[in-house]
DNA sequence: TATTGTTATACTCTATAACTATA
DNA sequence: TATAGTTATAGAGTATAACAATA
C-alpha cells in the first residue's frame, strides 16, 4: 500500500523545478546546460574522441557536433584535425572558453551551496544513498579549478 | 566542505534517467509526458479554465493549446465554448481519451511499483521529506480510478 | 479596457539517415 | 570495409508577441 504522490513523479517534478532554476542561473551568465556540460568535460580532459565526449555528456554524435559548432562560432573552443589521423578532431578550449567555464562554475557552485544549506551532513549522506538507489549513473562534478 | 558530486547535479541526473525511462514507458503505450499530465489533470477534474490547466501542468497557454490541439485531432478530447461566457473553452475527455488515460495509468503504476520496491517504508518517508526540502511544488498523482 | 484563448513564429535540444573523408 | 565526424532533415516541447473574440 503506497501513500501519497508516486515517488517517480515526485522525483521528476522536484528535479524539473531544480533543473529549471539551475538553467536560469547558467543563462544569467550566458550559458546553458549542454554548454556547461561540454566545458566541464573538456576541463576534466579525460575524453579522447568526440564520440567519447558525446557519451560523457549523454548525447549522440550529431547533437554534439551541433553544440560544438555553436561554441566554436562563439569563440569558446577550436577544432583541428590530428595530423596522424585526420579523421579525428581535437577539441580545445580557448581563453574565452576557459573564462566562460569559470563564470558558469561560479553560478553552479553558488547554486549548489544554496541547496546544500538545506540539509545536515547526515541528511546529505542519506539523500545521496537514496538517490543512488534509483540506479542512475553519473560522471561530472564541478571540474578542476584551473 | 562538501563531498562528492554536487547534490543538485546528482538530483537532476538521477531524475533525467528516471524521467527518460518513464517517458519510454508512456511512449510504448502511445503517450507522452505532456499528454499524460493533461489526461491526469482532466480526470482529476479540478481545473476550471485552460489557464488553470496550463498552470497545473506547468506550461504556458500556447503550449497547452498546442497539446490540446494534438489531442483533439487524435480524438482524445473535445473543446467547446461555454454558452454563458463564450471566451471559455470547456475541455472534456472522450471515451478514447479515458481509455488512453487508463492505458497510460497502467504504465505509470507499474513503473512506480518498480521504483517503490527499491525502498523500505521508512526510507520512503525519509526520501519524501528530503525531496520536499528542495522546495518544489506538486499537484498530481495517478488520478482517479474511473 | 480586461480576459480567454489562438495563431504565427521561432528557439533549443535532440535524433536518425545519409554522406564525406580517411584509414 | 570500418571509423570519425558532419550535413541534412525532422520532430518534440517550449516560449513570446500579436491577435481575435468576448465581456
Amino acid at each position: 500500500m503506497r501513500e501519497g504522490k508516486p515517488i517517480g513523479l515526485l522525483l521528476v517534478q522536484t528535479a524539473k523545478a531544480v533543473s529549471r532554476a539551475f538553467e536560469d542561473e547558467l543563462a544569467a551568465r550566458g550559458g546553458s546546460r549542454p554548454v556547461w556540460l561540454i566545458l566541464l568535460a573538456l576541463m576534466d580532459g579525460a575524453h579522447r574522441t568526440q564520440a567519447d565526449l558525446a557519451a560523457a555528456i549523454g548525447v549522440r554524435g550529431p547533437t554534439l557536433t551541433h553544440h560544438l559548432g555553436g561554441m566554436e562560432r562563439d569563440g569558446l573552443l577550436t577544432r583541428k584535425r590530428l595530423p596522424e589521423n585526420r579523421r579525428v578532431q581535437v577539441v580545445a578550449l580557448t581563453a574565452k572558453g576557459r573564462a566562460t567555464f569559470h563564470k558558469l562554475r561560479q553560478g553552479a557552485m553558488s547554486f549548489d551551496r544554496d541547496l546544500d544549506r538545506r540539509f545536515t551532513r547526515a541528511e546529505m549522506v542519506t539523500l545521496r544513498d537514496l538517490l543512488g538507489r534509483f540506479g542512475a549513473s553519473a560522471t561530472v562534478g564541478f571540474g578542476p579549478d584551473s
